[in-house]
DNA sequence: GCTTTACACTTGCGCACTCAAGCACTGCGC
DNA sequence: GCGCAGTGCTTGAGTGCGCAAGTGTAAAGC
């Protein structure tokens, strides 16, 4: 582990490390919209969805939090979750304690549809980084993690 | 430099990773179109198109090859451009061989305009990516523009 | 207690983009 | 020459999402 600063990188290549990922961003939707909605019936977004309530505490997350993860605002949220609460995939919750906030929790109809969709978006993942080097993916990782702070 | 082929990533790895990109691509969006917009009065959009026709041979490009460079599509383009068109940031050539294709040409103006756009999009890119280490960035910009393949 | 501020949503409107269809043109086969 | 597939581009319809405004609830200051 290097121990000095390292060096900020020079403005021509972050610009073009930003275009760059828009790119590929636009074209990995693509794909993932393509393939989940042909296997699943999921858009991308539905699927990032489901793939965080599944993850948090108790299957549910508060819809302003699912928005900070998905990078939406809450209105995107109230309208992403619409049609998955109508096909029974998304169900609302009240919080006790505070009137203001709704939960999205995830139903058993959701999870065991996301069993199978996450094998696709995993092997769609792994098929878009096939020759993207592991060791790198982790730095990348970070990176983007870091910018998204 | 390793000679044995690198491991491919694991499927939670590469798909943690598309998802990651995702959110910081709508977050990058968002500051570049607000910085752009107040001051020059540019979406990130606009400002990737004036990009590309910039750094084309003749400051132009047929509007299908920007179309593929901003992973829009073809009517994508031809929106995008409507403005920056009216405005005079860029005009519309023919090809005197080939009366389908229309370029897009950047002109004066628009070089003028992008000097300085190109200044701040520059200083925000290094600002987003202040604490990525410059060595790897070359990196995974590789792996970004492999993605987009 | 009452006001003020902050928060978690939802809704109307508008913009940007895609998809599908259509138009114009080219280059190929014959 | 003459279709005919392929290409470049535009247009109409539909969708997804942000922004701003509005509603209802909670917490803080007094």
């Amino acid at each position: 582990m290097t121990d000095h600063t390292s060096p900020p990188p020079d403005g021509a290549g972050a610009l073009d490390f930003c275009l760059r990922l828009a790119r590929a961003q636009a074209l990995i939707v693509r794909r993932f919209d393509s393939i989940l909605g042909n296997l699943h019936g999921l858009s991308f977004g539905d699927y990032q969805l489901l793939y965080h309530l599944q993850r948090a505490p108790g299957g549910r997350l508060r819809r302003i939090d699912l928005a900070e993860r998905l990078a939406l605002t809450a209105s995107g949220i109230t309208r992403s979750l619409m049609p998955l609460e109508k096909i029974g995939l998304v169900a609302r919750q009240a919080d006790a304690r505070d009137a203001r906030v709704g939960y999205a929790v995830i139903t058993e109809a959701g999870q065991a549809l996301l069993i199978h969709a996450d094998a696709t978006a995993q092997a769609l993942g792994q098929e878009l980084l096939q020759d993207a080097p592991a060791e790198q993916l982790g730095a990348l990782s970070a990176v983007l993690g870091r910018l998204a702070g």
